[in-house]
DNA sequence: CCTTCGAGGTTGTAGCGTCAACTAATGCGC
DNA sequence: GCGCATTAGTTGACGCTACAACCTCGAAGG
């Protein structure tokens, strides 16, 4: 009944997997060690560096981000106790939230980027042919056509 | 000074962190639903289910799965709360704890493996070609190489 | 032997993410 | 204009992981 994997798709697998397991730790204990940061509140601080007006919708941000509301909530939070961020009610439409770059929080990402840079070219991109990045570019994206049908892939405001 | 990414490596890139992002929580999910098990203890006991005995030491279990020890032992004590796992003190070294799958768990993983076995085909492989699975391998296993300079490549026991 | 060092595991705590429940505001139908 | 469903976001409790401290056993040196 069922299709099992054959051997290639079995080997690829247990790479991608371990792949996944691991990655996120190597960029989380830089970015711990040198700024005090987890890489998804890099991420964000990132994010709203490259808004107009460093400021964006929580609910935009939680879809570039590829974040739950909660979880982007909490973190915007603990950002915000360390003032790196701001909360500002939109005038607009008085549901929604704008989270907001403060100078202090600019000035963290332009010191943390460079390192963060370094650590994944030295992880990754180092160790890929021009070739390799374009094939996982592509196969990226078809995952990612399959793990999210719809949005996250307007994700493409500029990382730096 | 530093090397930014350019243009197609940051479009990989920024595919990749989605890819990282999301897929932990889409097996997350399926295997939750239909067999309450997290992603980590499939593996856990899939990894058990394939060896000799069925029976694996903490620490070789450890490096198989990329896990920490503490981690592990957390797991392995749910695992054990549950029925599905055993924890037999090692004869030849009494430091030593090997991890035994009971009967009960054999039946979970069983039972368990035909869904989350589709979930990866439609999550994965059905978005990609054979050339790209073997792309897939190649930069999984380059990348690894960085991560993980040391073992983890031993992890080549059977998955299913 | 006895000491010391390292390897193998476990336990406690603190931090982050998820899920469910909840509040508040918008907009649609009539 | 008045309900009612929907959208936006926050909050609290719970679960899992990492990190550090700890314990026990083995092995190597004298």
């Amino acid at each position: 009944m069922t299709r099992w994997l054959d051997d290639d798709e079995l080997e690829a697998w247990m790479r991608l997997v371990a792949l996944v397991e691991l990655l996120p730790g190597v960029l989380e204990s830089q970015l711990k060690r040198d700024s005090d940061l987890t890489h998804f509140e890099y991420v964000v601080l990132s994010m709203l560096s490259e808004a107009p007006d460093r400021r964006l919708r929580m609910s935009v941000l939680g879809a570039a981000t590829n974040a739950t509301l909660p979880r982007l909530s909490h973190v915007v939070s603990r950002l915000e106790d360390r003032g790196l961020v701001r909360r500002v009610p939109c005038p607009a439409d008085r549901r929604a939230t704008n989270a907001e770059l403060t100078a202090e929080g600019w000035e963290l990402v332009v010191e943390a980027a460079p390192g963060h840079v370094e650590q994944v070219r030295a992880a990754v991109f180092d160790a890929l042919s021009p070739d390799q990045v374009a094939q996982l570019s592509q196969i990226s994206a078809a995952v990612l056509g399959r793990l999210d049908p719809d949005g996250a892939r307007e994700a493409a405001i500029r990382y730096r």
